[in-house]
RNA sequence: GGGGAGAUACUCAAGCGGCCAACGAGGGCAGACUGUAAAUCUGUUGGUAUCACCUUCGCAGGUUCGAAUCCUGCUCUCCCCA
């Protein structure tokens, strides 16, 4: 991406009030971001062993600190990802094992670098783990738990939430404690990293505070909060779900480049428009420009094609990139199937990574197969017969992207080029059954 | 402890002896239209050997030629009075 904008973000408050990346944050900070480059952290819960694109907004907010010379700092919940976060969620959460955590955090650490720069040691990435351990629960009884009143603590939205609704299941003690754990990282980094800000999601604002208040009671000095908003779609539907309600993960294994650019592709003008001023590190002319563009030949999915391309070449890199585009194009450009005859074995898989498959026996296709055996039980594709028969009336069935009809037996003829048959079903949903010798 | 109401498919919700694989709404899927959008319209939404049969209406029994519908017991949910 473009990273040659640093004129434009000298004031980053400004920069991130225009994209809409600022919910709130603690007075002064504008100025001390103008007067010094300031160390900062965001964290990172390591429930699973990949980011997902709820992620990217936190670490577009570190590039951007990054990018203006400030000296942030990736920490991974090591410790308190063991604890959950109560925030935003109506139940206790699942405690994860030692081996679990360990093996999400590797992973989570080789992701981050794929993003931020560690090389240069200006950007760091450090996990809380480290020093939660060195302490003892009295020490912590008596240095941090000491300055905050449970009154305080509790007039926290995350846990007025789950007090105060008679059908919540409670609140385990563990849980309360989390803001605390949270502050004392803050606390932490203040001392020995002189880390003067937090940033975070708008439902981290209570963490957030607590921290900075424990700061100014334990050491009477002033640290810095800063939000951003969380992703909401513009139907009310959860941000960051695929069609289909799977989630969208920045591994490429999980959901391959042509997913992920096809998800940014999907969203509705309104959400693409505000997307790209988020997601991308585009300059504002730049951005007023494709908006412009993008009113005047809305059909043209102007807004969309930049969105899904830039984050798709950020997050998966420009060869990956260009095949999610080519395969976007392939899948659904004005002549697709020309194009399907030319592609090569090779190509093929690679447009169509990431699609269930089934082998099929080069035989049973020698003596022919019912198209609904092949969709039912050759395949799975489909999960009945009856299914499969609704199907093939809607016709909705395609086979190398062929509309065909109910009494069709797939024969050796069915071969695209030399090993595969592209099934599918409607215009989303593919399905590829390879051709093997028994 | 006493009294009452209820449990039906993904969700809500009809049905109260045969015409019930079960009205309707939402959701899902698909088709048309379109910008791989929104809105709209149409079809579809248990299974199989598909003009038929099988399994499904909280669980287990029973009555009946025949039950989601009636009876008995059980489990769970809700409401009212103590």
């Amino acid at each position: 991406m473009n990273l040659t904008n640093n004129l434009s973000m000298e004031d980053l408050i400004k920069e991130f009030s225009w994209r809409g990346l600022l919910q709130e944050h603690t007075p002064g900070l504008q100025d001390q971001l103008k007067r010094d480059k300031i160390t900062l952290y965001v964290g990172f819960d390591p429930t699973a062993d990949s980011l997902h694109i709820g992620s990217l907004l936190p670490i577009i907010m570190l590039a951007h600190f990054e990018r203006t010379g400030h000296k942030p700092m990736a920490i991974i919940g090591g410790a308190t990802g063991m604890i959950g976060d109560p925030s935003g969620k109506s139940t206790e959460r699942q405690l994860l094992d030692e081996f679990t955590l360990a093996h999400n955090i590797s992973c989570i650490k080789s992701q981050l670098a794929r993003f931020l720069n560690f090389e240069m040691g200006n950007t760091r990435l450090l996990n809380n783990h480290d020093w939660m351990r060195e302490i003892s629960f009295l020490e912590f009884a008596q240095d941090i738990g000491k300055h905050l009143t449970v009154n305080y603590m509790m007039s926290k939205d995350s846990v007025k939430k789950r007090l105060g609704d008679s059908s919540s299941k409670g609140m385990s003690f563990t849980e309360f404690t989390y803001q605390l754990l949270q502050a004392y990282d803050f606390l932490h980094l203040f001392q020995n990293e002189n880390c003067l800000l937090q940033i975070g999601g708008s439902d981290q604002w209570g963490n957030i505070t607590t921290g900075i208040e424990l700061i100014r009671r334990k050491m009477g000095a002033t640290a810095h909060g800063l939000t951003f908003p969380l992703i909401t779609k513009a139907d009310g539907a959860k941000f960051g779900k695929s069609e289909s309600g799977e989630n969208i993960w920045l591994e490429a294994r999980r959901t391959s480049p042509y997913k992920f650019f096809q998800f940014w592709i999907n969203t509705s003008d309104e959400e693409a428009g505000r997307f790209i001023k988020m997601y991308t590190f585009l300059p504002k002319d730049t951005i007023n420009q494709l908006i412009e563009d993008h009113r005047k030949k809305p059909h043209k999915c102007i807004l969309q094609q930049r969105l899904a391309t830039e984050l798709t070449r950020w997050v998966h890199g420009e060869e990956a990139c260009k095949s999610a585009l080519s395969a976007s194009r392939l899948l659904f450009g004005n002549n697709p199937m020309t194009s399907m005859e030319v592609l090569d074995d090779e190509t093929f898989l690679s447009v169509f990574e990431g699609v269930p498959r089934a082998q099929i026996s080069i035989e049973d296709l020698q003596k022919g197969i019912s198209i609904i055996d092949a969709l039912v039980e050759k395949s799975g594709f489909l999960s009945s017969k009856a299914e499969a028969r609704r199907a093939l009336k809607e016709r909705s069935i395609l086979v190398n992207r062929q509309r065909i009809d109910e009494d069709l037996i797939l024969g050796k003829t069915n071969i695209r080029e030399k090993r595969y048959i592209l099934l599918q079903r409607g215009k989303k949903s593919y399905f590829i059954l390879e051709v093997v010798k028994t």
